[in-house]
RNA sequence: GGAGAAUUGGCAGAGUGGUCGAAUGCGGCGGUCUUGAAAACCGUUGAGGGUCAUACCUCCGGGGGUUCGAAUCCCUCAUUCUCCGCCA
C-alpha cells in the first residue's frame, strides 16, 4: 500500500509508475487526496471535541476532590452534547478512515523507472541467456514419463491418497527432493542468510501484511475451523516475522531463509501448465527475503540476482533471466527478475524463481520500520526471491539430464544425493 | 478440551476510577569527572495522528461497553503460566 504523503509529493511519478504498470484507473489518486483531506479535517473536529470534553472532566475532577459536589453534577450536563458529537465525529473518521485504506489497497505498487513497457509476459525484457540450450533425439522423454518409468514420482498414487496437485515422491525421486532442499538452504547460508523454519499455516494479520489478503484469498487454502491459511510461499511467514516492529538500521540487510511446503489452489489454471510438475497444489521451495534500507535495496536486489544464477549454474542448467514488464509486474512489486530453466523435452522456458523489490509497498502494511540517521521512523525496504522453487528444477533435471544410464545427476549434487543416476 | 491466575514502555516491575503516557530499577543515548576506560553524578530516552513549529488528540494484549472521567470496573477474543484430561 502507498503512503498518501508519497502520493502527494510524488504525483507525476507515481503517475508514470502506475501508467507502466498499466493501471487504468489514475483518477482514484484524486480520490484518495479527496478522502484524505477529508479524514484530517474530521480528525481535527474530533480532537478538538476531546480536548473540550477532557478539560471539562479534569475540572469535574478538582471540584469534587475540594467537594463542591453540586457545582460539579452541574459540568456533568456540559459533557452531554461533546459526548454525542464526539461519538458522531468518531463514526465518521471511522468510515473515511475504511474508505481511504479500500480505495489505497486497488493502487498497486509503482513500477521502477527501469521496467519496460508491456502488456503480457511477451513483453518481458530478456535480460540474459546462459548455457546451451541441449539438442535431444526424438525419443527424448517429458519430465512426467520419466518420472513413471524411473519409478520416482507417482502422479496417480497423490491422486488416489488426495488429489490432482499432490504428487507421491519415491525412491529417489524423494532423496533427489531433499538432497536439493539441502543444497539450496546450505547455499544460502553460505550467502549470508540465516536460516529459519516457519509455521506453515498463517492468521489472517499475517495474510494481510504480506498482501495475499485480501486480493489473493481465493488461491489459499483455508482452515476455517481455525481461521488459519496455509502458506503459499515461506515469504508470508518470514516477512511477518517482522510486522509491526522497529528494526534498527546497523542490522541492515536483514536476511533471512526458509524451506517450506507450499500450497496454492491455483484455481482456474489448465492444460498444458499443469502438466506433470509444471504446477502443483503443493510444493516444495526455498525463500530468501531481505529487509534493507530504501538506499541500498536495488543494491540488494541485483545481489540476490546474482546469487539465484549462481544456484542455475551449479545445477548446470541452462537458463535465462528476464526483466518482467509492466503488464506482468506483480501487485505488490516494483521491479521483478524471473529467471526461468530450459526444458529440454517440453521445449519451453519454466520460471524457477522470481525476485522482487517491493520497495516501502508491503513494509507499510507490515507496518516495518527503522529509525534513519536523524532519529526518525520511516519505512523499511523489502525484497524476496525463490532461491528456488523444486518442481521444475526436477523437471528440467529430468528431461535435460536423460541418457543411456538414466537420469544424470550434476557434479554439484551428488553430494547431496549420494548416487550420480537414477536408473 | 476443563478449572484457575496473568498480559503495563527495549527489559524488569509499580500503579484498582480523577492532574498517569504511566513510579522505580536495568539497559540505550548525551554530558561532567578521567591520560583513557570503569565507577560515580547530571540530563535524556515509546509509537501514531496533527502543526511551519507549538498546542492538541489517540494508544497500558485485541475488540466492545459503563462513567463527566478507565491502565484501573464490565463483556468478549487472543496469548502466557499452573493444575486436570488427551497426546506425537
Amino acid at each position: 500500500m502507498l503512503l498518501v504523503p508519497f502520493i502527494r509529493e510524488n504525483r507525476a511519478q507515481v503517475e508514470a509508475g502506475l501508467k507502466v504498470k498499466n493501471f487504468k484507473d489514475i483518477a482514484i489518486l484524486e480520490e484518495i487526496i479527496i478522502a484524505d483531506d477529508q479524514r484530517r479535517e474530521i480528525q481535527k473536529k474530533l480532537d478538538d471535541t476531546l480536548s473540550e470534553s477532557n478539560k471539562i472532566a479534569k475540572e469535574i475532577g478538582g471540584l469534587f476532590k475540594s467537594g463542591k459536589v453540586e457545582e460539579a453534577n452541574k459540568k456533568k450536563a456540559l459533557t452531554a452534547d461533546l459526548k454525542e458529537l464526539s461519538k458522531t465525529l468518531s463514526e465518521d473518521l471511522n468510515s473515511i478512515q475504511i474508505k481511504l485504506t479500500e480505495l489505497l489497497l486497488r493502487v498497486p505498487n509503482v513500477a521502477h523507472n527501469s521496467v519496460p513497457k508491456g502488456n503480457s509476459e511477451e513483453d518481458n525484457e530478456i535480460v540474459k541467456t546462459v548455457g546451451e540450450i541441449p539438442q535431444m533425439d526424438k525419443n527424448a522423454l517429458p519430465h512426467w514419463e520419466l518420472a513413471e518409468k524411473y519409478d520416482i514420482i507417482d502422479f496417480k498414487l497423490g491422486n488416489k491418497i488426495t488429489g490432482a496437485g499432490f504428487p507421491v515422491y519415491k525412491g529417489k525421486g524423494a532423496r533427489l527432493q531433499r538432497a536439493l532442499i539441502n543444497f539450496f538452504l546450505d547455499n544460502a547460508t553460505a550467502a549470508g542468510f540465516r536460516e529459519v523454519q516457519p509455521p506453515l499455516m498463517v492468521n489472517e494479520d499475517s495474510g494481510y501484511g504480506t498482501g495475499q489478503l485480501p486480493d489473493k484469498e481465493g488461491q489459499m487454502y483455508y482452515v476455517g475451523e481455525d481461521n488459519l491459511y496455509l502458506i503459499p510461499t515461506a515469504e508470508v511467514p518470514i516477512t511477518n516475522i517482522y510486522r509491526n516492529t522497529i528494526v534498527k538500521s546497523e542490522d541492515f540487510p536483514i536476511r533471512n531463509t526458509a524451506y517450506s511446503q507450499c500450497f496454492r489452489r491455483e484455481a482456474g489454471s489448465y492444460g498444458k501448465d499443469v502438466r506433470g510438475l509444471n504446477r502443483l497444489h503443493q510444493f516444495d521451495k526455498v525463500e530468501i527475503v531481505v529487509i534493507e534500507h530504501p538506499d541500498k535495496s536495488y543494491a540488494r536486489l541485483e545481489e540476490m540476482n546474482e546469487y539465484v544464477q549462481s544456484l542455475l549454474v551449479k545445477l548446470e542448467l541452462p537458463y535465462r533471466v528476464l526483466r518482467l514488464c509492466g503488464g506482468d509486474l506483480s501487485f505488490t512489486s516494483a521491479l521483478t527478475f524471473d529467471m526461468e530453466v530450459y526444458s529440454a523435452a517440453q521445449k519451453r522456458w519454466l520460471e524457477v524463481s522470481s525476485v522482487s523489490n517491493f520497495e516501502s509497498y508491503q513494509a507499510n502494511r507490515l507496518k516495518l520500520r527503522f529509525k534513519d540517521e536523524n532519529g526518525k521512523t520511516q519505512l523499511a525496504h523489502t525484497l524476496n526471491g525463490s532461491a528456488l522453487a523444486l518442481p521444475r528444477i526436477v523437471a528440467a533435471l529430468l528431461e535435460n539430464n536423460q541418457c543411456e544410464q538414466g537420469i544424470k545427476i550434476p557434479k554439484a549434487l551428488v553430494a547431496y544425493t549420494g548416487f550420480e543416476y537414477i536408473n
